[in-house]
DNA sequence: AGTATTTGACCTTA
DNA sequence: TAAGGTCAAATACT
């Protein structure tokens, strides 16, 4: 082997060596705070780290050979004792996670499934099984970003065998993607249902949805109020939903929680969005429904419509419960 | 073509 | 050993 080669090889080494060593102390600092996926996530970098070393025939972070690295001689057993190790340890690690239940009342005349609820979070369904004794299957999703960054993140889906209308989520883990930390607020304004408005000019749009609304009441907000009917089992409040400050506890009783998602009010009328139900308030009890609803959600932005529209925010993209309005 | 979903097979757990 | 959970190839969708 060449002398400079020699020398680059050594020196990746080094830095291999110096890198697991590192990652070794942050494991032990960390391992306190009993983050199940940081650890998870550090021994894979340790892994990660004694698989390049073992590839070079380094061994356990130790030059042992340096005459013979950089052949084709991969110590192919090591390397398969280290995937089996990892695979047993991620079933380890995945029924270590935390784990919390939902239960989420979505409206009768949605035609949307399971899977598109909007939890804020973008997952990616990986299975679904017939469930002994339940009537529908369930889903299995994760995050999205479980490869590109590491996210662990998942989530079942089932409906309620009692109640249609219900379906239970169960998220285990917690989100370590960069990505969901930096979505937007449940309550700032949505992005999902896009209304499309065609041949409709911006005061005609304006002046129906006045009409629309002095006709219906002086306000209502959408039947998207999630009946967020939660059941902790191990987290706290805060570890649920960490993007969503909840109202006092005295609302509701035994650890349940109704959560209303009226976004945002207008000064005129309140509007209200959902990615639940497409089709708005269809009868009087809805709209009854809603508007008895707990009005405890007070930091709601105020956005005037005029001001909106002006600001064109809302040229081609208005997510009213206006059925007039939807193109679906 | 790239991404998401479906679904049968495989693996783990109780 | 059966049921639940996950993988990954095939398929569908955009």
């Amino acid at each position: 082997m060449e002398e400079t080669t020699k020398r680059k090889r050594d020196s990746i080494i080094n830095e291999l060596v110096h890198g697991k060593e590192l990652a070794n102390q942050l494991s032990n600092h960390i391992i306190l705070s009993s983050n199940e996926t940081n650890e998870f996530l550090i021994d894979k970098i340790i892994s990660t780290y004694q698989k390049a070393l073992t590839m070079l025939n380094v061994g356990d972070g130790k030059m042992k050979d340096s005459h013979s690295s950089f052949t084709n001689e991969s110590p192919k057993s090591e390397v398969i004792i280290d995937q089996e190790f990892n695979h047993n340890a991620l079933f380890k690690k995945r029924k270590s996670m935390p784990k919390w239940k939902e239960q989420v009342k979505i409206c009768t005349n949605t035609g949307l499934s399971e899977g598109s609820l909007d939890d804020e979070y973008s997952w990616r369904k990986y299975g679904q099984k017939d469930i002994l004794g339940a009537k529908f299957s369930r889903g299995y999703y994760r995050c999205t970003h479980r490869n590109g960054q590491g996210c662990l993140a998942t989530k079942q889906v089932q409906r309620s065998d009692e109640d249609p209308t219900i379906i239970e989520v169960t998220y285990r883990g917690r989100h370590t993607c960069t990505h969901s930390q930096a979505k937007p607020l449940k309550r700032e304004f949505p992005s999902k249902l896009k209304l499309k408005i065609k041949g409709l000019e911006k005061n005609k749009l304006h002046n129906d949805i006045k009409n629309q609304l002095q006709t219906k009441g002086t306000s209502f907000t959408s039947k998207a109020e999630l009946d967020v009917k939660r059941k902790d089992l191990e987290e706290t409040k805060e570890d649920i939903f960490p993007w969503f400050s909840f109202p006092s506890p005295s609302i509701g009783s035994e650890n349940e929680i109704m959560m209303e998602s009226n976004f945002f009010n207008l000064s005129e009328y309140q509007l209200g969005y959902t990615g639940l139900c497409q089709n708005g308030p269809t009868s009087e009890s809805d709209i009854t429904d809603t508007v008895s609803a707990p009005t405890s959600v007070t930091n709601s932005p105020i956005l005037d419509l005029d001001i909106l529209l002006q600001r064109g925010d809302f040229d081609t993209d208005f997510p009213l419960n206006t059925p007039e309005y939807f193109s679906s």
